[in-house]
DNA sequence: GCCAACGTTGGC
DNA sequence: GCCAACGTTGGC
């Protein structure tokens, strides 16, 4: 069982909109990075990840599960690309800001913190423990 | 809207 | 295989 943040751009798509899937799960798409891509072919079913919208908000507002392992992104002809897809499992009752994350010594190592563009990223268990404790859950 | 960081592309 | 040019992301 890993965990991963996944990032999106809330006027693009956001947790609102995945919740509004009903639960089903949505085609993470669009990622052309290869060292988002190369996570997300690491990632298994039943994985667990944070939803953090970026641009708007910069806070961890949800909790996803990868619902369907890696395989073609259905937005490109482009055979390089591929993605998982991912289901809404809950919000967080206090959504984590990046303030808060760069503000957290345990959380000074986090991806999220150091290396800002990447949408894709592995989060440790003890980096997912804290967010979790700062979420309220 | 600007700019820094970073990744990719393409000429040599 | 190097490196300059360019494009994109995302914080501010």
């Amino acid at each position: 069982m890993q965990y991963w943040l996944f990032k999106s751009e809330p006027d693009v798509f956001g947790w609102d909109d995945l919740v509004a899937k009903g639960g089903n799960a949505e085609e993470w798409n669009g990622v052309r990075n290869y060292q988002a891509r190369n996570f997300m072919r690491a990632m298994k079913k039943g994985d667990l990840g944070l939803f953090y919208h970026s641009n708007i908000g910069k806070e961890a507002v949800g909790i996803v599960e990868v619902a369907n392992e890696i395989h073609p992104d259905s937005t490109t002809e482009d055979a390089r690309w591929e993605c998982v897809d991912v289901k809404a499992v809950k919000p967080l009752p206090k959504p984590v800001t990046l303030d808060q994350a760069k503000a957290e010594p345990r959380l000074k190592n986090m991806a999220l913190v150091n290396n800002t563009r990447l949408s894709v990223q592995p989060v440790t268990a003890e980096e997912w423990a804290v967010v979790m404790e700062l979420a309220g859950l």
